[in-house]
DNA sequence: TCAGAAGAATTAACTGAATAGTTAAACTTG
DNA sequence: CAAGTTTAACTATTCAGTTAATTCTTCTGA
């Protein structure tokens, strides 16, 4: 495809006086490389990969197109940045380590808050990494493999493993209902992610704006640990 | 854009005997204009509006790429027929008339099935409609509205009215807790639909197949509507 | 302290490939 | 043969990526 030889980026120099005119766009000006970014994000998360146009990221960014190549080589090496970084942040919005002896309630909290506090703040990106994910399965485990170091296909089942056991115990003390691992996961992100990635629906078709969506996180907040903690009562 | 003639089509002839040669393709050749559909339908469902090409549809097809256009006249076109029967496909899994004074074990029961059934048939609309909705929300308004011809922005307040209502008499019955009906209502979403957006993320992190996921959603055929009744009991 | 060289950053203009869309002729079938 | 259907070949456009020249920044040494 592209040329195979070594990238051709230095780090650019260090300082960057008083930029004069910036082309019809007042912004503080910025590290170049990091306006790229930030207008690579804006776009790719909205448009998708492919639906996304250099020209479009470069407008946004108020530089020059060479200028994207001169940085990040080619289109696809730019989306995967930006898709490795909206993977690094989805994974950090759920609590990495639990406390396993807590109340069921704390841990809930725990988790919907860690949750929703984080995404709220980039509340596009658990749709766009979902798109991003239906069209593009394999891309989701090579960047998971590369963020975590572990090809994820060995790890979750040790998890799943871990997190039955953890359910168990708490049937056994009489704490909860049983139900199966898969299942009380998946309808924990459910309840978490699907609101973030029906956005867009949520705002045309019920034409809930920012606001309304910000209130409807605050009284989720609460409403969620509550939903969960009922539903898993024994 | 394109020109503004009147539309070439034509209803192609009734019937057409035993195609001699398809292109390195032994389908049965149904109606030509069928199998651009259902070729279209696969590519655009796989690769979004954005990703898919018209050429690869065409092969998928097995016929010539003129013929995309000789039956569908541009690529907005036909991703706008398929996007349309996605939502079409979509709306009739909710169960239209719900009977009110039913339990609320059954009204569950009735949306976890009804649902579950209609979408397991074609897993991956929910996936494409919410890529799709996220890239352009404008088109999910517009859709929704040329399929049931009325503009959703007033309707759903109304149906939002409506569920609260019931939410409400429920409630003062001694039959559930309270809850605002929003969340209800995007809870109970988030746990059908969920499951089908992720397909791709269950299937290539946690390696669930074709054959695990029917296990599963037979398993959430009983799950759910034991986990949504207990999640809303007094 | 400043000329000017070296190298980094940026640009306008271009190239080539991919891709949507068109056309006109050939084929099929009633 | 006539209307509808299909094809091969073509055109036009969009778009990622390249090039070569220009401007900016930093550093050197007289």
């Amino acid at each position: 495809m592209t040329k195979a030889k070594d990238p051709p980026k230095r780090r650019p120099a260090a300082a960057k006086s008083a930029k004069t005119s910036r082309t019809a766009n007042a912004i503080p000006a910025a590290d170049t490389e990091t306006r790229i970014l930030d207008a690579a994000r804006v776009v790719f998360t909205r448009a998708g990969t492919a639906g996304a146009r250099m020209q479009d990221i470069a407008r946004e960014a108020g530089v020059n197109q060479a200028l994207l190549h001169y940085y990040f080589r080619s289109k696809q090496a730019l989306a995967d940045r930006v898709f490795r970084e909206a993977v690094t942040t989805l994974l950090a919005a759920l609590p990495g380590v639990i406390r396993q002896d807590a109340p069921l309630e704390e841990l809930f909290r725990s988790f919907v808050r860690t949750y929703i506090d984080t995404v709220r703040k980039t509340p596009f990106l658990p749709a766009y990494m979902a798109a991003e994910a239906h069209h593009n399965p394999e891309r989701v485990v090579a960047v998971i493999e590369s963020i975590t170091g572990t090809d994820p296909h060995d790890k979750s089942p040790q998890l799943l493993r871990k997190v039955q056991a953890l359910i168990d115990s708490r049937v056994a003390a009489g704490e909860m209902r049983p139900i199966r691992a898969e299942h009380l996961m998946v309808n924990t992100m459910s309840l978490l992610a699907f609101p973030f990635v029906a956005r867009s629906i949520l705002g045309s078709v019920y034409a809930m704006d920012d606001a309304a969506f910000d209130r409807f996180l605050d009284e989720r907040r609460d409403e969620l640990p509550r939903f969960l903690l009922n539903a898993m009562r024994p």
